[in-house]
RNA sequence: GCGAUCAUAGCUCAGUUGGUUAGAGCGCCGGUUUGUGGUACCGGAGGUCACGGGUUCGAACCCCGUUGGUCGCCCCA
């Protein structure tokens, strides 16, 4: 019996207006950019079988462990709705013969969905614009991919993100650096935060960026990625960097960046707001706007041959913050009947309009006398008016731009006849 | 999963130490005024004070719980 309207499911949103905008400008902005470096579009089921997830994430990763939206469906088959876009699209590259294409390069964007405490800039629906070059194991390939993010930010016109670099290496580099921090690490452990002490365990990269004062004396002195690369991984670092320098792309070195994800190798990389800068205080805790790195390692957790790989990722959300109110156009033409007798013709006229491609509110409805002002009030760059004068329906212009006010004049006199 | 804080009209918010029919501005609808126009005035609709309990003669206000928002932690885009 309750008539109560049911609430949105915790952490959606609701997007309109202004916000909208932003966030159809941002998408707009990334299928332009996407397309000048030849970025093929590709859309993306928004569920999977939750071990595409599940092997490719790696099962201890909080992501799979205890944010994805799983459920069974009817056949009794665990789901779920993705958590992120780069394991999809590995599992697509796989069963679809994508590799006959390889180097593939795309681009998606859309929904994910994680079960996480909602706050700024964080949500359980949130959207990603995405790109990935996949069988491409060559530093340019990073390159290109950063250089494309890079040219996406200032084109949304985000001048206060700078891209911070790492490379964890190659898998025998990374597990000696992890080998070496946990020792580095477990010998001071009783004077490191609780939460450090579990990620002592469970990951224990992540200690390097934690903000907790009782860790931060540690950090300076602890173990360093660079000791531990192979030559051909500090080759493959040292290309990409000279890539960006001629590629002029500003970047820094961020020796604790690291990434949860299990299949990661080489590089990893975040666009970061400057300290201080406008695009930090608008994104509140949230400090990425847009990361990724290599995986080279996920097609085999699918059962692919090994297949290298980059791509990254970035919140339209957040992106949509920092490049601020954008307000929506106003209409072309606000067509108005100041009386009921010249509602046909008034409807008649909006439709030659828009067939002409001019955008057009109107207003025939409410009190008579109360139609125009409403159409002034809209902002309307135009108004054209129709009244019956005389036993017959006249329109009149009103416009701030004179070429327009011509076209509609004139539209009004072929109209009439 | 943990912590803090908030929830009154469509929106932004008042509402005194608990005390009659819960208010304003904006917006919306109607009327009058103005009359190539965004004005002014009058009127109207719209609220089980988030929800559920409790204390009290009496609760928007005090207590408990639930739901949701916001902001942190964890983690991440």
């Amino acid at each position: 019996m309750s008539r109560k309207t049911p609430q949105a499911i915790r952490g959606t949103q609701d997007i309109f207006g202004a916000d909208a905008e932003a966030f159809a400008f941002v998408v707009e902005t990334f299928e332009r950019v996407r397309r000048l470096y030849r970025f093929r579009r590709v859309e993306m089921p928004v569920f999977e079988k939750t071990e595409v997830f599940a092997r490719s994430l790696g099962e201890t990763t909080d992501v799979v462990s205890k944010e994805m939206y799983s459920f069974d469906d009817r056949g009794g088959e665990s789901l779920t709705l993705r958590p992120e876009f780069t394991a999809g699209i590995a599992r697509a590259f796989l069963t679809n013969g994508w590799q006959q294409y390889a180097p593939l390069k795309v681009a998606t964007h859309g929904p994910l969905f994680r079960y996480e405490r909602p706050q700024k800039g964080r949500y359980r629906q949130f959207h990603q614009i995405d790109a990935e070059v996949i069988g491409a194991g060559e530093p340019q390939a990073d390159v290109e991919l950063l250089a494309m993010a890079d040219q996406l930010l200032r084109e949304l016109g985000i001048h206060d993100v700078t891209l911070h670099l790492n490379t964890l290496g190659d898998a025998e580099s990374r597990e000696a650096w992890r080998a070496a921090l946990i020792d580095y690490f477990r010998a001071v452990k009783d004077q490191l935060s609780e939460e450090s002490q579990e990620r002592l365990e469970k990951n224990p990269l992540r200690i390097l960026d934690s903000k907790d004062p009782r860790d931060k004396p540690f950090l300076a002195d602890a173990p360093k990625i660079d000791a531990f690369l192979s030559e051909e991984a500090s080759a493959f670092f040292a290309a990409v960097t000279s890539g960006l320098d001629a590629a002029g792309v500003k970047w820094v070195r961020a020796e604790s960046l690291v990434r949860g994800l299990d299949y990661y190798r080489h590089t990893a990389f975040e666009f970061i707001p400057d300290e201080g800068s406008a695009s930090a205080a608008a994104l509140g805790s949230q400090s990425t706007v847009l990361g990724g790195g290599r995986y080279d390692g996920l097609m085999e957790s699918l059962g692919g041959a090994p297949t290298p790989a980059v791509g990254w990722a970035a919140g339209i959300e957040r992106l949509a913050m920092l490049v601020g109110e954008r307000a929506e156009p106003k209409a072309d033409v606000a067509i108005v009947a100041e009386d009921d007798a010249s509602m046909l013709v008034a409807i008649a006229a909006q439709m030659g309009l828009r067939a002409k491609g001019l955008t057009c509110d109107a207003f025939l409805s409410g009190s008579p006398r109360k139609r125009f002002d409403k159409a002034v009030k809209s902002g309307a760059k135009a108004i054209l008016a129709y009244q019956m004068v005389d036993g017959k329906v006249t329109g009149r212009v009103k416009s701030e731009d004179e070429a327009l006010g011509i076209q509609l004049l004139q539209f009004e006199h072929q109209t009439s006849l």
